[in-house]
DNA sequence: CACATAAACTGGTATAGACATCTAGATTTA
DNA sequence: TAAATCTAGATGTCTATACCAGTTTATGTG
């Protein structure tokens, strides 16, 4: 199992040894794993290496420890997921449920002085405005506008829209987004959203503005959605951060 | 600046002098800090006790290493923050508001069946049910309730809820949340939320349920509270998971 | 001056042992 | 029986040392 003659570091071998027994399902959450000494004394290390093979699991989230006690392993982590960051087609795939697109509008618009602010563009600079019903099991769920600067995405066509936008920036222009930041409020359904919604006057709408960004930083989508609150909960998971 | 005699463990004091050091800029970006062979000297500790100080600050993004050339300092993340794993406390703190809070009732319940689910608990296993308005700058932002399961968190009192509850249960219990979930939500004040956060009948809220858990995957606490929507908007930043 | 080589660094891995602190269970005591 | 105490074993901290493997710098040598 160890290696000592091995080029691989020590430390290193038991730790993919355990994360492998842990992933296999071979230790259970909650188990408890043999003692650093023992560790020591059955692979005649020392117990400092074992420490740092257990050390780099711990900080990956696979085992935690109590003093006194012993280390244990950790429920798996449920997903590693896409903390939030999807689109509305993979949301809806997610929650078990089939994805549609009606377009309402599709053109070329002058960025107004907000939206070029946060796209980090210049005013009137020229940039497309999408606007959509987005469908989950052929029910209104939302009403999406999504504004992309026009010299970034080149050449978008209604027909690319209606497939899969993401998709053709990911893999056709080659640009990855790596991060988002997302503002949720709660809000009155407007006239435009009680219309396409098919919701009373009166109804709780749940508006969510994410601003997605490139690898390097540049703002590279601007997308508004009303979300009927009837149908639609936002649900995330977050880490706290090791102080 | 090192205390041998400190309970505090040697490898704790120097990180955070270092990360000290890096946080007021002190140490600038891409600088090289002292040797790790020349920290133990100059604080006479030993060579393996600075690496565990440094190895933090590198699991924590400090710093970063280079074999044979030596120990840097990163640029600092635009955002270390909590992600989003915030109390109300320090949500409105950071938005550069004054938080307090009033309570409106305090007392032990035993768990309903849909409450002791979340909680991984018993039906009618004693519950802290705590409710309170939120205030920031002294205007009534949130009605938030708070559910703790009793044998988790021992002897609660009301004067300690009105302190810090959160640093109550960190220091006082060690009990450390890593990890929580958000349900967000749209909907329209009820007749309690209309008559604490003073707002008129019909008004829109923003509902968010958050569990925490503890370090072993235990739910600890599950808080509901009522934002007002023409005061508050959720924010949040999320990375792509790394396929 | 150009170039190879050696020396003097750096962080990375590993050992063996010591003592501290915490936990849980066994044992003793009131 | 119940409470207090002890004890074995777990993780946490720390030391002193050794050698390895990269990188940089000084030192010679042609």
């Amino acid at each position: 199992m160890i290696d000592k003659q091995s080029p691989i570091p020590i430390y290193h071998q038991l730790e993919e040894y355990v994360k492998h027994l842990i992933e296999n399902g071979i230790l259970k959450p909650d188990e408890a794993i043999p003692s650093e000494r023992e560790y020591a004394e059955q692979y005649q290390i020392s117990r400092m290496t074992v420490r740092q093979a257990l050390n780099n699991l711990v900080s990956d989230g696979y085992l935690y420890r109590q003093k006194g006690r012993g280390t244990f392993v950790n429920k798996q982590k449920v997903e590693q997921k896409l903390q939030g960051l999807t689109s509305f087609t993979e949301d809806m795939k997610e929650r078990g449920m089939e994805p549609s697109s009606r377009l309402i509008s599709f053109e070329i618009i002058p960025a107004e002085q907000q939206l070029a602010r946060k796209l980090g563009i210049k005013e009137n600079t020229p940039i497309y405005e999408i606007k959509r019903v987005r469908l989950a099991d052929n029910v209104p769920m939302a009403l999406e506008t999504t504004y992309l600067p026009a010299n970034l995405v080149k050449g978008l066509t209604d027909e690319i829209i209606n497939k899969s936008l993401y998709q053709y920036i990911e893999e056709k222009l080659a640009l990855t987004i790596s991060e988002a930041t997302q503002q949720i409020e709660a809000s009155i359904a407007k006239e435009i959203e009680v219309k396409h919604l098919q919701v009373e006057q009166g109804s709780p709408v749940l508006l969510i503005v994410r601003t997605s960004f490139l690898q390097d930083g540049t703002p590279f989508e601007l997308v508004k959605s009303a979300y009927r609150a009837d149908r639609y909960k936002f649900v995330h998971t977050m880490q706290r951060a090791t102080k």
